[in-house]
DNA sequence: TATTGTTATACTCTATAACTATA
DNA sequence: TATAGTTATAGAGTATAACAATA
């Protein structure tokens, strides 16, 4: 029941990504630097759940947009540290706002208990450990 | 949320699938035939949301396995009619309850409220019309 | 030798267009 | 000519393995 929800959802949203030019990783990497900055592209692949050489080609772009930082660690010449510009801030400001205005279609349908209920059920589950 | 939240179920549960000797579109073509009978791919395509000229190997596999019969409509030889077999249905409920069994490990962590409200604002999240 | 990031490669999934057969 | 199904092909997304730089 889930995954034709999410396969709707993300279709409706993914204009809005566009709209905003950027993708889905793009859009998810801004959030996740948003909360804080990383110290290796390893990690932040991993927060987001993405492979780390996947993630390469989508830091090379948001780096030529000036959307993110990435130099390397003085300490450890290996790694990068990674970290949001004020531009990159922007851009996932108002690229969040389309989408939870998108997301208002269907939330808006939810009486204001089921819909308080309903995010709260998603936080829980979002805790299970699935190994 | 969900994005993350599917994506660890469906890791979680395509296990379960392989096991029973399933794909996750097998599975899928097996529960919408469970439902009912269909006159033409095409309609079985959209009823699961994938493209017609991807399920086709699809049922070549499942009607090689004996778990669909696939026939051409006599009153016009172009379209097929499909529906399951015995042996289908046996598996599919095979499957089917080795998923939800999955699924209780999720569910079950929900108080029986909370888990009555998520299906019941699934299923109603379920019928909003996206376009 | 181990680790971080990168590149190269192959593999899967999916969509598009061309083709066959029926109508 | 239009439609159902099929096949062929190309493109995107993804994972694996090999490589370079640094520790």
């Amino acid at each position: 029941m889930l995954a034709p929800l999410v396969r709707d959802m993300m279709a409706a949203e993914l204009p809005v990504l566009e709209a905003n030019g950027l993708s889905m990783w793009g859009y998810s990497v801004l959030v996740a630097l948003d909360r804080s900055a990383i110290r290796t592209q390893a990690a932040l692949a991993e927060a987001i759940g993405a492979d780390k050489t996947r993630i390469i080609a989508i830091l090379d772009e948001l780096q030529d947009r000036g959307l993110i930082e990435r130099v390397p660690d003085p300490e450890d010449r290996r790694a990068r540290l990674l970290a949001i510009t004020k531009a990159g801030r922007r851009a996932k400001e108002a690229t969040q706002a389309a989408i939870q205005q998108g997301e208002e279609r269907w939330l808006g349908r939810l009486s204001p208990g089921d819909r308080a209920a309903f995010v709260r059920i998603l936080q829980e589950l979002s805790g299970v450990d699935w190994s």
